[in-house]
This record gives structure tokens, C-alpha cells and sequence, in this order.
DNA sequence: CGGACAGTTGACCTATTTCAAATGTGGTGG
DNA sequence: CCACCACATTTGAAATAGGTCAACTGTCCG
């Protein structure tokens, strides 16, 4: 069930036996998302932390104008909100992309953990300052980078998080994404998005089409990207 | 000298007189920069973390092309580096804005704080989690807001940052930034940060020369900006 | 078969950028 | 104390990336 969790842990430390059986003890109820269901509001009072077994979801926020922006796409195995364990409330909404399973963690276990298993304690800290790593490249995109440069950094994030997990190669990955959820991603208009994929395709380096992302120049789109996968912290260190 | 610190993390926590007499035993070299010095890379391995204790510091990305942006601004008593213990090395640099004074702390003591002290470090995590709000809310600025909103909305967040440590009240407060620095904050040029601020003098809302921040209209940026201040956590919980 | 979206395209618009030059301003050395 | 230099700020004119509006075309369910 948290393979994919245990996989991107160990990507990063070493998780010993004893620490994944109590990362499996850890975990409460199952649920089931429909797509575009929204399951944590900002404000909302937090008892659990979430982790995303299948699918895709995101973090975003509404300007009260409508204008929306997502600050995070999450892929299986990734804590949708491991800092509502901190935080005890969100300032952000997260939402189904996709259909979704997830299961909670109550927020009783993570304190026990941090009473009894530092380092397990540190491995989750790291987990929330790479969440953080995230956001503030996704804040070079908006801030500087053109429309063309955020989306083929995007499929290159998303390209290397989804490899780490068995779901992205170096052809492509599924992305059930609209090109509407694509523009809250970037910053940008959905018709924009729609003309700057076009000419994605045009430029002979990828093609979104029907949920699928085909790469037919990786480096290429590497380069225009300007991607640098250092900011994902691949490496294995003693956390 | 941690005062402004402890006054950040007593604003959300209540923090023990023994959890403050560890805080000061884990204080290491205290180090004096001068302003536009950049005292962390992207990529250098470290082995303590930076505590602000004096003046403006920020975290920055550069593009290939020279493009910046400034991901966050840290005031007196902010942890720069937080998550470098987490990471072992940054994903952005670190440079001072102004002359400053910071005190290192031993990633070692950390480790011990995780070991022996799991509040305090909770109260460590959180300031982390912390740090990842604000560049959530930073993204939304940068990919939804318009540049007066970027502006308007930039000051509103020093406002309340800096009156936490009693350095600005309702009138203003010191700004000791070029509009250049200001134009890497909110990803526009800055020739349009200059016209931006006129306009918002202009209206009447604020003043920015002199490197101070005069407010006209504390009720009326607010609006302008939509700001809300609850992605900074200013309320009081068991973490 | 129809309805609700998702994607596509064209024409036009505008917020912001770009380029260039003029005008402060604060610090330094003579 | 002044001259000068390096920057920071300000302004104008022209250019453009991306937005807006509106219509048309899939496409997938029910």
C-alpha cells in the first residue's frame, strides 16, 4: 500500500525495518477520492496528515477574484499535508485531480514518533523542507520564467517525481491534467497554455495530448527548461 | 541577543525557560556581514544553520540568464537556513540586504534537539512549515496577483512580520531595500516597480523613498493587496 | 442523440517589458 | 569642501508576451 512512500523515503536515507513497520503502524483509515473533489480547506481544524496512495492531487489557493493557483502537484506517495501536523490548519485547499486513494495519519502518531523516533522524526522534517524546495522553485517559474520555459520545467519536475515511483520513463508519463489545471500550475491563461503546448509540439519536443505526455526530446526540453533536478534532493544522506 | 527569536516563536508557542536555556546553549560563532554579500551558495554542504539576528537578509535564484528572484525576506530573529538541516545543502543562495549580524547554530545541537527535546523541535519543524506558507503565498502573488497587488500585498506580510518583533507599527516601517531588490521579489522589472509605487502613492495607500515605508492607508492597501494574514500563523497552539 | 466540458483558433487588447536617457544622491579621495 | 563616481530613481516611447473575448470543434458519457 505505501510502497510508493517507502520508495521515495529510501530514495533519499536509509529507513530501517523497525522504522517502516512503525510508518505502517502509523496509518489510519483509507479513503477513496472522486475527482475534483476538494478534501481539505484552508481554516479547517486538522487532526491527521494525509498521505496520496494513487493518483493525482494538488495544493492550490483562490484570489477572491476567482483566480486560482495551484502551489503543488502531488504524485502517489507523497504527504499531501505533512505540515498540517505543524500547522494545525492550512492556508491552502487540497484537491483530487484524479480519482484518488489516501489514508490518513492521525497527528497523535507523528508527535509519538517525534517523542520515540528521531530519526524517522528528521526523515518527515526533511520531507516538509522538500515540499518547501518545491514551492520555491515553482516561485523562480512564475517570477521569471516564460510561458513555454514554466510548462517544459514542469513535465521535467514531474518527468523525475514520477520516475522515482515506476510512472515516467524517458518517453513520457500519463498526466490526467486538463490544460485548465496546467494554466493554475503556471501562472498562465488556459488559452495560452493551449497555444504554448502547440508550440511544444511544433518545436519537435513534447506533445500533451489525451492525459498523455510523450517526450520526444529530452535533452531539448531539458535545455529550454534551463531544468536542474538538484532542487528535488535525489541523493542519499544521513538525515 | 535571540530576543526578536524567541519573540517569533512565542507568538505561536509557548517556549520553557529550560527549552530557551537549550536554544542559547546551541548558539555557536556569531558572525557580522557587510550588505550585498552573498554568505551561502546553492550547493555547498553545511553543517549549521544561520539565525538572523540583526538587518534584512533574503534567499535568491538565478537563472542562467541573470533573471533573479528572491524566493523569501527574512527579518531580525528569522532562521535563514532552517531546512539545511534537513537538506545537508541549499537549493538557493543567501545573501544580506543590509549590514548584518547572524549567529550560527551546529547542525550537531539540532540533532541533539531532535534526540532529547521533541517539542522544541516540533517548534523547529513548525518554523519551517512556516517558511514553505509564506512561499505559497508568494507563488499566489507571483502567478496571480497584478504588480500593484504584488506590491501592496509584499507589504502588507513586512508589516505584520516586522511588528512582530516591534520594528513597524500602523504609520511604516524601515525598509532599507533598493526597487531593483523589490523587482526580484515580486518577478517585474524595475523600471515597473518604480512606476508601480508612484501609482500607489498616488492613491494615497503608501510611500516608499528614503528606504522607509510610510503608510497612508493602512485600510485601503489591505484591500488593494486582499491581504489576509493567516498563511503566518500568528496564532498561539500546542505544537 | 445530446449536453457538458476540453481543446483550438482568430482578432484584438493591455499590462508589463525593453530600451534609452535624464536626474538624483551618497560616499570618497584629493 | 568639492568633484566625481557609482548607483538608484525617474521618465518617455516603442515593443511584446500573454490576456481577453468569442466562436467553433472535438470527445466522451449517459
Amino acid at each position: 500500500m505505501i510502497e510508493t512512500h517507502l520508495a521515495k523515503l529510501r530514495a533519499r536515507d536509509t529507513i530501517s525495518e523497525e522504522e517502516e513497520q512503525v510508518i505502517r503502524a502509523s496509518l489510519g483509515e483509507v479513503r477513496e477520492l472522486r475527482a475534483h473533489v476538494t478534501c481539505i480547506r484552508a481554516g479547517e481544524r486538522l487532526s491527521a496528515s494525509t498521505l496520496l496512495l494513487d493518483g493525482l492531487m494538488c495544493r492550490y489557493k483562490d484570489l477572491p477574484g476567482g483566480e486560482r493557483q495551484i502551489t503543488e502537484l502531488h504524485v502517489a506517495g507523497d504527504f499531501l499535508d505533512l505540515h498540517s501536523f505543524s500547522l494545525k490548519q492550512l492556508d491552502h485547499n487540497v484537491m483530487a485531480l484524479t480519482p484518488c486513494r489516501v489514508v490518513l495519519v492521525p497527528h497523535a502518531k507523528l508527535t509519538e514518533i517525534t517523542e520515540t523516533q528521531p530519526h524517522l522524526a528528521r526523515v518527515y522534517w526533511f520531507l516538509t523542507a522538500l515540499d518547501a524546495a518545491i514551492h520555491r522553485e515553482w516561485e523562480l517559474s512564475l517570477g521569471r520564467r516564460s510561458a513555454i520555459q514554466r510548462i517544459a520545467h514542469l513535465m521535467c519536475e514531474l518527468r523525475v517525481r514520477l520516475g522515482l515511483i515506476g510512472q515516467a520513463d524517458d518517453d513520457g508519463f500519463s498526466l490526467p491534467l486538463t490544460q485548465s489545471d496546467l494554466s493554475d500550475c503556471t501562472g498562465l491563461t488556459p488559452v495560452h497554455v493551449n497555444r504554448t503546448l502547440r508550440d511544444l509540439r511544433e518545436r519537435g519536443l513534447m506533445d500533451f495530448r489525451g492525459r498523455r505526455v510523450t517526450i520526444h526530446d529530452l535533452a531539448g526540453l531539458t535545455a529550454l527548461a534551463e531544468f536542474d533536478d538538484s532542487y528535488l534532493y535525489l541523493r542519499r544522506e544521513e538525515r
